[in-house]
DNA sequence: ATCATTTCTTAATCTAGGTTAAGTATTTTC
DNA sequence: GAAAATACTTAACCTAGATTAAGAAATGAT
């Protein structure tokens, strides 16, 4: 039940006095998932952001089809949740899974609102937090509109170095957007390409 | 030279003095951006973020292939900036080109920054807005990650029912992610269906 | 009004990536 | 540590959407 990860994260962007680091602690909840455990799950009315003190998660959504599309993994000191079912409080699709066991903060929604009124700064740091992730949603939607599967790949492992190794391949391809098969087929082919 | 529309937009989510809108307008740049003409080009390093207060704008990226991908339209009462120029100081790759004369307010960073220190309620508002438009990135990735062609594009006419018949087919392709040759296919089968 | 430019359509052909299926690792579980 | 479950590979075949090309329609400029 150790929350320095999270206060590390908080002063990259904004300073705490000691005084607002134990009233933010109070508003926390500390949870343990278990490998193949859920946070949250499609259907769901989500109540609560996560940040990963350590472990991994993955979000995905599931398809018509029951196919499996990752919207994004989050190791160790990133932040997650259904930010569609949080804000509008509807139902939401994503399912948030640990993929080993995970240590996570938790805020409530109305913990986060309380917090914000007491706290203003942590109006800008989930501000620019926010920001960068909306640059990178950007970014990859432009990647998917713009890169082949190959390309898409191996900008994966570049981005991605921790996890090439540590997951599975088939949350790869369902990351990038591409069938096990295929990316299995890719593969082969770069290691005969050297 | 009319800045209520961006004021109602602010009311929207934060409610501000008359001091305040004073002090915001002070702030502000006004432009007409004339049809065709670029508020901003890649490769150069954005300086502001815009409000358009009538016309519409749009956000696209020219691949290696000289393929145009467009990430963002903005009509009246959208906000639209190459965010990632914009946080990281650095060469964007994002144009963004008038679609007809256009009226935007204009925020440089500087002054935005300004704004932050002076009048803190708005760290919430572009919060809430940059949330929100998170939150259409996802979903959006998510539609390009599992439904077809024709799906996207039945989803893109629900959601900019006022787009559809304004703006050339082609950018309608660009945005849903296929050629302009296989969207007027779809419509053309779509026709037949009826 | 006329010419030029841009947009849209149609159709033939092509290909990146999907599907199906079967076999081979690799993990997990008890 | 053996059986079961999951993950990965390979290969033949298939299809959604791309490419190329050429003509028709609409829009814009003079």
């Amino acid at each position: 039940m150790d929350f320095t990860p999270l206060f590390h994260n908080f002063a990259k962007h904004i300073t705490l006095t000691k005084t607002e680091e134990k009233y933010i602690t109070s508003l926390l909840d500390f949870k343990i998932i278990k490998a193949k455990e859920f946070l949250v799950q499609q259907g769901e009315i989500s109540k609560q952001s996560a940040f990963v003190l350590n472990g991994c998660l993955r979000g995905y959504t599931i398809d018509s089809e029951g196919t499996e599309h990752v919207l994004s993994f989050a190791p160790k000191d990133w932040w997650i949740a259904d930010m569609y079912s949080l804000l509008s409080q509807k139902p939401g699709n994503l399912n948030i899974e640990a993929m080993v066991d995970t240590e996570v903060a938790l805020i409530s929604k109305t913990n986060q609102d309380l917090m914000y009124e007491k706290v203003p700064k942590l109006e800008r740091f989930f501000r620019i937090i926010i920001e960068k992730s909306l640059v990178a949603y950007q970014q990859r939607l432009n990647d998917n509109l713009s890169l082949t599967a190959t390309e898409r790949y191996m900008k994966f492992c570049k981005t991605y170095p921790q996890l090439i190794n540590n997951i599975p391949q088939k949350q790869i391809a369902a990351y990038i957007g591409v069938t096990p098969e295929f990316l299995s087929k890719l593969r082969a082919k770069q290691v005969k390409a050297k």
